[in-house]
DNA sequence: CCGCCGATTTTGAGCGGTCAAACGATCGGC
DNA sequence: GCCGATCGTTTGACCGCTCAAAATCGGCGG
């Protein structure tokens, strides 16, 4: 079944039409520069004989690797989230004719030095930001192409990002629940110092400022996980005045919270709201389901497609790396989308529809 | 910051180290053949050059790609226990000194061509095999290394894979429930013709005849849903004699059963016992906690790769593909163990540990 | 002292492409 | 009718490494 005589190279795809090897280069890269007629006799050639031209040996010559470096953490309480994101991204990055290459390693930035000193990648996607993350600095510092998923704490974070405008979120779910006449919202963090956070914090603040209402309802979770968030509401319920809305930063948080308001006897989504983070797939889980704040992820991943390609600046020999390169450090931030459900039944405005169609 | 002059070649630490390209490149591929004062001296003008192979380069010459391709399925349904999968291949890859490389492309066959015709990757890992399941014919017959995750329902199954003994765990499942006291054990199981759906039925019903109890109490869901979990687990008690056990073949389906035996005022556990598939993050957000079979991942993962390194036996030129090479084309069957929660209290016997220690 | 051998090391020839410069037509302009 | 510009195509060199064959070097038996 395998073709005879192994694969095609473009010397037998030259030889079949009657031309040279550089010819038929450059049909396949720069065709403007061929006649149309040999273009035509070439492309059928290269037809007839199933050529594709060597990975390896293009990259090579051309000095390219073709991949993309995305760390995949080994983690126990992997993401759903974050997994969304790789999926998205691996079809985002094979559109611009690349490929995703995967890696892992504790120690993180020794894997990108090794990648990137082995010429393996053109660059690199991060993604799991937190708040000091040195792996920016480093990548910039080096000239090596990448896009942050997420922001770090930095004050000047080098390199393009993307990420979700959590604090506008938590803002708009203040909002909303505003709307529905919740008056003591509080809120259940995370502990993590991280910038998203941070961010949500500061949101919830906000609105809770914008409003007139007490933002001294705040919890954070230990951990990432639906007991922790059972001890979060636990903890909120022991307040004389129990709150009448919780806003979660995340999924499993807000499965917890839920839960512990059904122990207590109260019914979620009519004595005491909560809304979680992602919409993951725990949120259908919940009776009557969970409302969620859910991110652009398929956005993100062309978003953080679009920044690479446009990384390609750098020349090689010439910058001398002195100021970091010129790729004007750019941040795009995009808006959630709040999915109602039974948990906290939000009434969505005009303007949020249209904000999250457009995003 | 970055290295003036670019990258270190192998012709740079030649020179710095006094001796040919050459010896170099055998200090790396095969130091044996060197002189062990040579190759001190080589290994330290590699350490103080920093000097690490071209990976475009080597894989040149030596018409290899590094590269283990795996597809990620676009589907709105992400399967955590997949993702989880993919993070510890990540990691066995790595540790055999190659990387993941990722694609998408629904027409799956199409993609994995053009990787082969580009020398993009040396082998495949399949996953989300399916009952028939062409692809890897296709892949024997053209002579490409690739390992199955997952069985298909081929009489003859070309290539090596490795899989979970889906139907001894649910054997398992009723043995133990039957050690209970249940009698009446109904399966809700998946609609969609996978070797894992059927291989999960048979055990049932092996287990069922068995112990002399009736099989008759089967539903199968329409999709892996929690939603399709409860429509599941009324009908199964629209019967008059309601079950008092139910394996799920998901977490999903279970937790959907789990959530309808609660709303018809019964006991989870006491009243039904109820067990899922996966111990997915799901299986955290019942009350009490949900029993489900666990499956051995990182030894899937492992293995995996181990047999994926024994299938280098093909010769590129020589075997005219005509049997299918000659490499010998093993299945590997695992072992799931049974995490026990309060939806099935089960208790586990020494031998059911033993085999799951030693996995 | 010479030829032969095995252990080491080096040289030559690619791997399959791309880049850059050289080449041969074609062509309008003077 | 000769010249430089233009377009299209080809040639030479090389990307950085590995493979195979050739070259070098002691050491040893005769």
């Amino acid at each position: 079944m395998a073709r005879p005589g192994g694969p095609v190279t473009i010397r037998q795809v030259a030889l079949h039409a009657g031309v040279s090897r550089q010819t038929v280069s450059n049909v396949l890269n720069a065709p403007h520069r061929v006649d149309p007629a040999t273009r035509r006799r070439v492309r059928a050639s290269v037809e007839a004989l199933g050529y594709r031209p060597n990975r390896n040996a293009r990259n090579l010559a051309a000095r390219r690797a073709g991949l993309i470096g995305y760390h995949v953490p080994i983690t126990d309480t992997p993401s759903s989230f974050m997994d969304r994101f790789l999926h998205l991204l691996t079809a985002e990055v094979e559109d611009s004719g690349r490929h995703v290459l995967l890696f892992t390693g504790t120690t993180e930035i020794d894997a990108y030095a090794d990648l990137v000193a082995q010429r393996a990648v053109d660059g690199f996607v991060l993604a799991n930001t937190v708040e000091e993350d040195p792996r920016h600095r480093w990548l910039a510092d080096h000239d090596v192409p990448f896009v942050s998923f997420g922001r770090t704490g930095n004050g000047e974070q080098p390199g393009p990002w993307v990420d979700l405008d959590g604090a506008a979120a938590c803002h708009r779910l203040v909002d909303r629940l505003h709307d529905l006449g919740r008056s003591r919202i509080a809120f259940v963090g995370g502990r993590g110092r991280t910038v998203q956070n941070l961010e949500r914090l500061r949101g919830w603040k906000a609105g809770c400022t914008a409003f007139d209402l007490p933002a001294d309802r705040l919890v954070l979770a230990e951990d990432d996980t639906v007991e922790a968030g059972g001890a979060a509401m636990r903890d909120l319920l022991d307040s004389e005045v129990i709150p009448d809305a919780v806003i979660a930063v995340s999924d499993p948080l807000a499965v917890g919270v839920h839960r512990e308001v059904r122990r207590q006897g109260l019914r979620p989504g009519t004595d005491v709201a909560v809304t979680g983070f992602d919409d993951s797939p725990l949120a259908s889980v919940v009776d009557g389901g969970l409302t969620s704040v859910r991110q652009p992820v398929e956005r993100f991943a062309r978003t953080v497609v679009d920044l690479l390609e446009s990384t390609n600046s750098t020349t090689t020999s010439a910058g001398r790396g002195s100021t970091t390169s010129a790729n004007s450090d750019r941040g795009v931030l995009l808006p959630g989308g709040i999915i109602s459900r039974g948990s906290a039944p939000i009434r969505l405005t005009e303007q949020d529809l249209n904000e999250w169609e457009s995003r």
